[in-house]
DNA sequence: AATGAATGAGAATTCATTCAT
DNA sequence: AATGAATGAATTCTCATTCAT
């Protein structure tokens, strides 16, 4: 009852290698031969285990989305009850090194891509972004009304940093190495202590 | 200053149509023979005016980044003689109907996805945010120092607004039209505003 | 007289299920997992009592062609006996319930088609309509030669009772249900009864 | 202009491989390399004149159909005007070298094989064999009435050649070369002068 | 220059066979 | 005996590239 099966770790590990592969040659370029090899198994088990190649991509896709989810879930559980303190939580779990690692990324920036042309994908990420918005709208909010912020629009704010998450994964992706999680936060932390200076300032100088 | 070619036409004709094609069909499922419909010509023209599948997205890749710098260059001349002024004709520029077409974001946002595993895409890529980061740093920090800033790293706005338009230019891709680029220009402003609120707190008043 | 063992049994049903796949998905698509479904047994029986798919095919033509021989021992033996009533009695098994069952009318011409390119479906095949011409041919001689057919050659009757019955076979598999096997029968009939009116007359006029 | 064009002979060439790689294989074996190989063409060919096997397949038997009811309409044409002749001039397409060539036999036992399961198969067939009835059956009535044929009922002759020229097709199938076109034109005269003694019993005494 | 047919290598998919449990 | 996962060869289908007209 729950334990995680023997069939449902064969599939996450094919989701992982889909992960792994599309980092290394592009989705473009990525074969079943190549998850295969990946996840050190022979051609035939992918097939067995996903009907098809847009089936696997999907799953790879649902998988992303839903660690996304449960890992902001866990960050806003164990950050402080102050909605700044929540809302920093979501940033530092976006730079993460699970969620931000280079593979992760360059897997969401391969569907981002796909998803004009595959309805699915950009389902998926609809509901996804959507999400985010949702909870770092509210956040906002209740920042600017505890603090006053009369000139500060929170629905703009939850929107660039919506926006500013993924572009700064784009430029993790773009830039590999030369451009860190801590300088994706940073970042973050600029458009945030701009907004809310009394709640972010010092985050920023402290990462400085 | 050699007047265009009907060669040079005909190439044009086939990038524009090979934009068109991505963003109908995805980077992955684009092929040549969807090229050359979206074009209006025979199959064996692709291959007779680039030498291979590769050679013609690179052109692609070089004719957004050329066509890019152009209208961020024309919009600098244009623009009153102000770094703020400046900045935010780039973020014009950024979100202007010629250079945010849908179908030449959904073009990019392909690049990007492939640019870890193309060397030659990503060189591109790089040399084009490089250019825009340089522009915009040198911008931001004379608009910190004329005003005063002293909290503010011009180099961080600087690393947020370049990484925001692409997040937002994502954001576009995945959500269609229902994220506009009026809303694009919008996010860009809350942030510049809340770096430097002197210069850029009226463009966020007067959109609103 | 050994009894039937649960060997014998279960191999028997794996026959039944392979005639009931190739009689629905036809013999091109029928795969060792339809087998196995149709069964109702899991993947791996059949490869367990079947050496391979050849094995399992050869082994079906055998039992059809194993159960026609018996069911037309078992008519002959039970008819009249006049040649005329024993041809009937053949004629009438060639169309019977269990022999002409739709499935197995499926089977059987699904192995003539292959029985040019399978040897070992073809000797099956030939041994099958050599038994049959030789008793039926012994019969139209006892009936010309009794009734003084002189311008009736019993060779080529026979012929064409055993072409006539495979024939409308393939009319019922071709038309499926909207040619019985009483308009088999009525075929069969037309034609023995214009080769030996004083015979078969009665039964064309019966069946009318 | 009605000129065979380049690609129709393509085509046509492709079918008459096909058809001879049943012959050769059985359909089950058929595979397209086999059909590209038997044409002396390149893989890709095949797949560039016909989008799917089955379309492939489907193609092939509609040509034989096609065929089938061109080389009757001019046997028709060409035979003297009376109900018999025309009769005889079926059978005798029937088991002309055109038609009954051993390649076209096994292909069309295939395509009944195949016949059950795949619905746009059994359409053709069943379109062809009701046209050949219409046919015979009409002809089978002139001779009735002209005749006074009394105790002969013209649709189960006409039912009874139908299904006699496919048994025995199955039978040249089967036998390979031991059963000639002679033997079979026979056994459908034999069915004949049973019928209509005094239109048909001359030719089986002039073919024995 | 332009066309589009031909080629064949490459990828997805299918599936008989094998094998560990 | 029975199960069904694993394997990888075989086949279909796709499509970039080449080439003849």
């Amino acid at each position: 009852m729950g334990r995680t099966t023997s069939k449902d770790r064969r599939r996450l590990e094919l989701i992982d290698a889909t992960i792994t592969a599309i980092a290394q040659k592009g989705l473009v370029a990525t074969r079943l031969a190549d998850v295969a090899a990946a996840a050190g198994v022979s051609y035939g088990v992918v097939s067995f285990y996903f009907k098809s190649k847009d089936a696997l991509l999907l799953a790879t896709l649902t998988h992303l989305a839903e660690e996304y989810e449960a890992e902001v879930g866990k960050a806003l559980a164990r950050a402080d009850d102050t909605p700044a303190a929540k809302l920093d939580a979501i940033v530092e779990t976006d730079f993460s090194a699970t969620i931000a690692a280079p593979k992760k990324i360059a897997a969401w920036t391969a569907f981002w891509s796909e998803s004009r042309s595959q309805r699915q994908f950009q389902k998926r990420c609809v509901e996804l972004q959507d999400a985010y918005y949702a909870v770092t709208y509210a956040l906002c909010r209740q920042i600017a009304e505890a603090g006053q912020y009369e000139d500060v629009d929170p629905a703009s704010v939850a929107t660039a940093l919506n926006g500013l998450v993924n572009g700064l994964w784009v430029e993790m992706q773009i830039r590999g190495g030369s451009f860190t999680r801590a300088h994706g936060k940073q970042a973050c932390r600029t458009l945030l202590s701009g907004a809310f200076p009394r709640e972010f300032q010092h985050l920023v100088h402290s990462a400085a």
